[in-house]
DNA sequence: CTGAAAGCGCTTACAG
DNA sequence: CTGAAAGCGCTTACAG
């Protein structure tokens, strides 16, 4: 069977078809267009019933609008990611935008990847997961693709963010291991450049020192991954004091960690020691887990990046736009020891 | 700062700039076009320079070709598949290749998410993990873009395939069971119209059969999902037999089954039950699991995938291909017992 | 409200 | 080997 490449419909078949000029034919398709409203519904109800739809591709060279959202990503071993991902690419399409994958496995392929994606001439740019240098951020800008980090706001602090409030977070964390009777404190950090790792860190540690605990110990795991915060499970038996409440950079270091403790040192948790994640992914509700968390307010961050979308394909000038939205609550799981029922 | 969407450079731009024709400039950037080679290297050199690419949207209004590819994915729970769409938009990105996502997580939503990708003209559609259904196919391809199933074949056995040899890794998964003294033995069925799902039970029956055993018990799971295995680990309980020796259609499933039959039912793995599972996605190794399994041979069906990929793209006519690789190899862990051993 | 014409940024026969 | 011209499928001032 000779796969015809089917040469498609265009507006000039359509045009004809209808009887009328491709002006018009093509009006149909503009919201904004000035146009009969009988005109345009016989328009549309014909396209729709012959399969026309305007060529994305020749509309853009015109409107210099494609949209396209190119999405940035890497670190997908850490579940929270593959799930925001689908999730936002469903939302971005039902707004009509098409998302180009970009994937930055390796820190240096990241700007050959980001390259090739910007001459598609993408509306805009969302940074999952990735640290996007600030070179490759203003060459995206430069593009004309303003940039919205999700999850993790930029280094430089340029570009538009959407993030929830890691710092909230972090006191809340050490309010709750305080509360629950713990004194001698860790704080187990991912990436030491990633916005949310240095936010949970700073609220968990000044929280602690507000009650006039000593500043939590902390453990380098270094990255965002099961593997990092099983060494540094490891690495607890080095520390000079052994601590009691553990909080980690987020859910899936937790689980490394916790393993690591367990396996490594042989400490038990929560009765040696209390743990706890950030992010609340669906592995943490697990039985083999089980681990207490906070929980990231997902729905209210993705709806707030796809409204933050439209505004920016819509409009051309938004000013920047850095929203810190409040933390999720507390999920209180089997990794936390309650000492003051213990000591009841 | 107005972003002032600074209107990008031009083949013409460059034409002028090099005292050229943009025929010439053109030319260039296409490597069986006629041009004398020192003056592709002033053109190429020059455009490097000044950061000019050919407008891909120019390009494939006039070539018909988009180097897009599209990706339908779902299923995005099992970690197997974040990691082969990362991986795969790399490999493509390195051939020039993009790539554009269709999520697909409502399997009602599915239509519109292609039909939207469809009219980017995508030079190929790639599918991951879900079922596409036949219609949908057949609209990819009238629109020019022939399919690959990744890992699940098509319900109808059209379009390209890349998967491995599930018929022999069931096969492997009772030869396994069986060597090692288990005789009742017990099938976790996932989606149960997915290749993959019907390829593996087919294998691991015939091969039992082969043996002179009973055919194996099934409980359907209906997904490959955590909590689906953790249902159909509930559901050993109500089994006329008690099987001694379970494989699942995944890892995933695996997992979920084990943590099911653990909570649910108090069996201990494997003291009083061995499972395996397929893929041996990361998670598998943590000491959590340790689950025993047959790896997937992901290199090499990506690496089939890719070339498949740029085969599609070069020529007009490619004939059917489906590919089965060999499986991987089985993965020993912690959760199958040796009764071999035990009973010495 | 509609149509004819110009033009978006390219590639590719066609001449030379 | 290079250049002038036509044209890919659209949109959008500009007339009417």
């Amino acid at each position: 069977m000779p796969r015809a490449k089917r040469s498609r419909i265009t507006v000039k078949d359509l045009a004809k078809d209808l009887g009328m000029s491709v002006s018009t034919v093509s009006r149909a398709f503009y919201a904004d267009a000035v146009i009969a409203e009988t005109t345009r519904k016989i328009v549309l109800d014909r396209a729709h019933e012959i399969g026309y739809r305007p060529n994305p591709f020749a509309q853009s060279l015109i409107t210099k609008k494609t949209q396209i959202v190119g999405m940035v990503v890497s670190d997908l071993t850490n579940p929270f990611y593959p799930e925001v991902m689908t999730r936002l690419t469903s939302l971005l399409q039902k707004q009509g935008m098409n998302v180009m994958l970009a994937s930055a496995e390796q820190a240096d392929g990241t700007d050959e990847a980001v390259d090739l994606l910007l001459s598609y001439q993408p509306d805009l740019m969302i940074v999952l997961a990735t640290n996007l240098k600030s070179h490759a951020r203003e060459r995206c800008e430069a593009a004309g693709a303003p940039v919205i980090f999700f999850n993790r706001l930029s280094e430089d602090g340029l570009g538009h963010g959407i993030s929830c409030d890691n710092v909230a977070g972090g006191r809340l964390a050490a309010s709750y291991l305080a509360e629950l009777g713990h004194r001698e404190l860790l704080y187990v950090s991912a990436f030491p450049d990633a916005s949310t790792n240095v936010e949970r860190h700073q609220g968990f540690r000044e929280e602690a020192m507000r009650r006039g605990f000593a500043a939590p110990q902390v453990i380098e795991a270094g990255r965002f991954t099961y593997e990092a915060g099983y060494e540094a499970g490891l690495a607890v038996k080095d520390l000079p004091r052994r601590p009691d409440g553990v909080f980690c950079a987020n859910d899936i270091v937790a689980i490394g960690f916790i393993e690591g403790v367990q396996e490594g040192i042989g400490l038990r948790v929560p009765g040696d020691i209390s743990v706890m994640g950030y992010d609340n992914i669906a592995m943490a509700g697990w039985p083999s887990h089980r681990l207490t968390t906070i929980a990231q307010p997902l729905e209210e961050m993705m709806d707030a990046t796809v409204k933050l979308a439209s505004d920016l394909a819509t409009s051309t000038d938004v000013a920047q736009r850095i929203l810190h939205i409040p933390p999720g609550r507390l999920v209180e799981r089997n990794t936390v020891m309650d000492w003051r029922r213990a000591n009841d």
